[in-house]
DNA sequence: GCATTTACCTAAAGGCTTTAGGCAAATCAG
DNA sequence: CTGATTTGCCTAAAGCCTTTAGGTAAATGC
């Protein structure tokens, strides 16, 4: 009998695609091996769990997402550079909303500080390198970044922002006008 | 053999504390039947599936959200009610993060348009009339705060913002005190 | 007190997860 | 190139969750 040929990497992989096609809660070991045309027991040598394969994907979604950042923000500063970072979110949670969901999944912390989560907090750090902020403050810009950019991209996903006027994308560029205009008028206390 | 006396209300509700005391995902029908001590085809005559039974929970907690927001707006404007607005989604999700979880399910249509979501879109445009707003700007930050809210209470509840100075609490300040400051001085176009 | 409705039950089928143990294909040694 | 080892996929089986069908006993109503 010839073989599938799976790795880890390809079943996470095959995952990943599964989740941007049906939704990150559609992702079973079970769907994934019918994928593959072989059954599910055989998974099991290329991933512990059920619970592995979404961590696996999560993994591939915030590296994915990094790299995408990293790219994005090279030679940039100022509100180039934070509206290029907010571009990369909103648009690979666009384009793959199952890995971008799978990026949120809780990770334990061991996990989280191997993971490439770390390369987000930093990316974010280098954009208010262009604005003239110092600690706390700088943490706090972090937190609200963060919070706009994942708040707006899920409530985006979520069909939130459909059928009414103004469109989506109207309101997007509004708000980084705005965060632009808050970061270099950062309120003193 | 003695009643157990269940109700669609009473099962919903149990799936309610359930998902805060075990997180939403682990909300199922049979873990409420065991919870009463009753087989699970039992409960089927008052849920029609698991999803409704999620449903049910969704719904519950967009209504006890915004029964929390109608309270703490009353004879509130700007500011004042910005924050009490914030205050009552960043408050209901530490005290009850299952049933938070549940109230970002997707709904379908019909069933959105009847739930409380409504009600919430009313009260963040009531806070805005303290703000001199017009549309299509009234839109845009209706978008912007629901954005931050959920996106800083889905962060902060994912531990996000845990083991790292500062405190989360003096960043939600800063960040109602931005948002204000912004609402205030909404950029002309 | 009897009929009807209602609440909960047993039974059963189907799906997903996970572990244990087996065989055959690929790989490697001499 | 042949025999040994490793590795990949398989069968089997147990446990839990969902959902439907049909039965019995408790509550309700006349």
């Amino acid at each position: 009998m010839a073989r599938a040929g799976l790795t880890t990497e390809r079943v996470v992989r095959a995952g990943a695609e599964l989740a941007d096609e049906a939704g990150f809660d559609q992702v079973t070991v079970s769907a994934v091996a019918r994928h593959f045309g072989v059954k599910v027991a055989s998974l099991y040598s290329h991933v512990k769990s059920s619970h592995d394969l979404r961590t696996g994907i999560a993994l591939l979604a915030l590296e994915e997402l990094a790299d995408r950042g990293d790219d994005a923000l090279a030679g940039r500063a100022g509100k180039d550079a934070l509206s290029a970072l907010g571009n990369v979110y909103r648009d690979y949670a666009r384009e793959h909303p199952g890995r971008y969901a799978a990026a949120q999944l809780r990770l334990d912390p061991s996990t989280a500080a191997a993971s490439a989560g770390v390369r987000h907090a930093r990316m974010t750090r280098a954009i208010l390198r262009g604005y003239d902020l110092t600690e706390p403050d700088q943490t706090h810009a972090v937190r609200l970044l963060g919070s706009v950019f994942h708040g707006y991209v899920t409530l985006e996903l979520g069909g939130g922002f459909d059928h009414s006027a103004p469109d989506s994308q109207e309101t997007w560029n509004r708000i980084l006008d705005s965060l632009d205009a808050l970061l270099r008028n950062w309120p003193a206390n």
